[in-house]
DNA sequence: TCTGGGGTCCTAGGACCC
DNA sequence: TCTGGGGTCCTAGGACCC
């Protein structure tokens, strides 16, 4: 057996942990830069809004009925995610991580006399300890453990527990789920299903093995046999190190000229560089990107990109701040209003797996280490940004935040900050 | 006016090897 | 008319997830 437990519309409910005024009135959270709903209370999903709706079509929606609006505050969602996770991990020895808001536990081999009973319990004692609301769904495989999860919001007679394993109920429960929202299942498959009158799990389950080979491939077809109660889906509770590490963002406002272009792209190449070093990882290639808003249809638009490939693998922040910025004047365009740009490292390998350049210079690669530990040291203990390179300028991202909760669980003392060129 | 960000896995096809 | 047979590795693009 698995479970799966889901934290319930988790940003909202994050919030409303620090603002307990807000129980019973809508609550929506903002993707960055305040561009769209991410999150969702209960009572916002009632008034239609939708998940991913931009923020200025529902507008009206939000005035009309006085919805509490908040941008997105990932320290507070990290922080609290964690403290989900302490508790969770008292409940099984084998916990995934799957998403900020979710996590598996592999129940396996464990003594568990009332899965149900066990459920809502771990249920409770998340909403006791974290004040966040969350759903533990129970059963044979993953794919049917994420299913039981969805229930418990659905019917909250469950109270946040739900235990799915005699095959006449896990039937019952296919035949009215609808197939789109099967976990593997996405948009495009849920169309091919459609166009053959396959609605629910349950039909999707009825089709012909050979069929869902051919359609589907291999996610399709496991997915085809996790609803069926075989589990195929591997559980990683090994947190195994990211293979690319991508820091973009939209601008509030285009940015026309080359170096606040830099700046930026300096600040997200610091921040994938932090990353970096934090999994132990040394990167091969970067790839620097910058474009227009695609949403104006009368502005010119231009998508610019350029791949750094490194001589030897490196994870020293003056070095991938530094090349960053010199791909982004070479891509660079004048006339043009740049709305997103991002940086991404990929071809990682592990540092105690880097292989030396025959000619690097070693005294200079190991006072270059130096200065990115410092780097690291000094963010770590006084607050993110509190040394930056010269040319990331503030520090910060040209984002618009007009909603922004405080940080209230990871708040940093309020240290001045310090540049160095 | 205003439209998010960050990942993974799989597959087909090309390049290359002997 | 007839043009080997097997591999591996890499890449781009698609599909999916939250």
């Amino acid at each position: 057996m698995f479970a799966l437990a889901d934290c319930n519309n988790f940003f909202a409910s994050c919030e409303r942990v620090f603002r307990p005024d807000l129980n019973g009135r809508p609550v929506i959270v903002l993707s960055n830069n305040d561009g769209c709903a991410v999150a969702r209370s209960n009572e916002a999903k009632a008034l239609g809004i939708k998940m991913g709706a931009p923020f200025f079509q529902i507008k009206s929606i939000v005035e009309k009925y006085n919805l509490a609006v908040f941008s997105s505050n990932f320290a507070l969602y990290g922080d609290m995610s964690h403290r989900v996770q302490q508790v969770l991990s008292r409940y099984s020895p084998c916990v995934e991580q799957y998403s900020i808001d979710e996590a598996f536990l592999d129940l396996r081999g464990m003594n568990i006399p009332d899965p149900d009973a066990y459920a809502k319990q771990i249920s409770a004692k998340c909403k006791r300890l974290t004040a966040i609301p969350v759903s533990v769904g129970i059963a044979p495989t993953k794919t049917l453990a994420k299913i039981a999860s969805k229930l418990c919001k659905q019917y909250p007679k469950l109270r946040g527990g739900c235990y799915m394993h005699r095959p006449q109920d896990i039937e019952k429960v296919l035949r009215r789920f609808p197939v789109e929202d099967v976990w593997g299942i996405g948009r495009r498959s849920a169309a091919k299903l459609s166009s053959m009158q396959v609605r629910t799990a349950w039909e999707f389950v009825q089709l012909p093995e050979t069929s869902i080979r051919k359609l589907f491939a291999l996610p399709g077809y496991r997915t085809w046999l996790e609803l069926q109660g075989t589990p195929c889906i591997e559980f990683e509770d090994t947190l195994e190190p990211r293979q690319s590490i991508c820091v973009s963002r939209s601008f509030a406002k285009e940015i026309t000229d080359c170096q606040g272009l830099c700046e930026q792209v300096a600040n997200f190449a610091e921040s994938t560089a932090h990353k970096l070093r934090a999994q132990k990882s040394m990167a091969l290639q970067m790839a620097v990107f910058a474009f227009t808003n695609r949403f104006k249809d009368n502005a010119p638009q231009t998508y610019g990109s350029r791949l750094v490939v490194f001589p030897e693998a490196t994870a020293d922040h003056s070095a991938i701040v530094r090349s960053a910025v010199a791909a982004t004047r070479e891509l660079y365009r004048p006339g043009y209003g740049y709305k997103k740009a991002g940086v991404v490292i990929v071809k990682l390998i592990q540092e105690d797996a880097a292989v030396g350049s025959l000619f690097r210079d070693d005294l200079q690669a190991r006072k270059n280490e130096r200065i990115s530990s410092s780097i690291d040291t000094l963010n770590r203990n006084f607050g993110p940004g509190t040394i930056l390179f010269g040319i990331q300028g503030d520090g910060h991202i040209k984002m618009s935040r007009e909603h922004q909760s405080p940080h209230y669980t990871t708040l940093w003392s309020d240290i001045p900050k310090v540049s160095v060129k």
